[in-house]
DNA sequence: AAATAACAATTGTACATACAACTAATGTAA
DNA sequence: TTACATTAGTTGTATGTACAATTGTTATTT
């Protein structure tokens, strides 16, 4: 179904029409993430968090290098590791080096958590690409390279 | 630059990586937007609610349909109406045929200031396309809408 | 060394969003 | 016509997010 019709709207120009296209497509995909995650008792931008501590593979990651990371940038990650602290999966101590940074690690129930959830996710992300050939999927990736800049 | 290395990140499956690429454009997309709607008092949830209004072309909307349009899908339309309401953007008023029902118009003072923002909002449009062939923008299009199934 | 600037994170506060429970109106079935 | 179900919106409440002001720490300047 074209653009226009799933939001009811008449012919817009090109740079328009792409913009609320994508916006539309990351939304849809973000719901249904949400899903998911609700069940783990997590939210997207928290998981995304979980996820590159992960990545750091035990080494620990300032709130700087986190919001550096993060899909979706956001004025306040102090509160969301708060959550995550909260729920036991992440830690945090004063940087030694450096007291004004702190150092968050991953925990192991942290570890544990991702390790359940890293399935349900993998699955609705094949489903994304599911009817596209490796072809689109690259023109794809070049094609939003290119609108990053 | 790749998604990759914008968010620090290794070689991923390709439906995690489309999947973090859409919606990292997405977002920094919206990012842009919502500064350039500041200055203009609104949010883009509220800015795609007038612009659903004034699609109407004098006819107004009911909250189920407005939802329908949106962008964004969001779990508490009415209190993003109050806003606009309060700010002397929109109307409400009962529907008479259905009294279950809300008609939702948007105002002269909306349509002006809708007029008002029109302006860079498209430049912002056309900024994002700007980098694409017109081949690459029908190519990205037709790839969503696939993704979107 | 003292003063100032820059940096990293936290906190106060206002605002936005999600979700379930609720109200009210209409439609349907017995 | 009563009873029940469905529809459309609203409200309570909890949670999430934005942004500016603040705290504490380190770096730079004079």
């Amino acid at each position: 179904m074209k653009i226009e019709d799933a939001i009811k709207s008449n012919a817009m120009p090109d740079g328009r029409k792409t913009a609320i296209h994508i916006m539309y497509t990351a939304n849809a995909i973000q719901d249904k993430s949400a899903e998911i995650l609700k069940p783990f008792g997590i939210t997207p931008p928290q998981f995304n968090v979980l996820r590159i501590l992960r990545g750091q593979k035990g080494k620990p990651a300032n709130l700087c290098t986190i919001q550096e990371r993060m899909i979706s940038k956001m004025s306040n990650t102090t509160r969301l590791v708060d959550k995550l602290i909260t729920k036991g999966l992440v830690n945090r101590v004063t940087c030694e080096e450096n007291r004004r940074k702190v150092e968050i690690s991953i925990t192991e129930e942290g570890l544990k958590l991702l390790s359940e959830i890293d399935e349900p996710i993998d699955l609705q992300n094949e489903n994304i690409i599911k009817n596209l050939s490796s072809e689109e999927i690259e023109q794809l990736n070049n094609i939003l390279e290119k609108i990053r800049g």
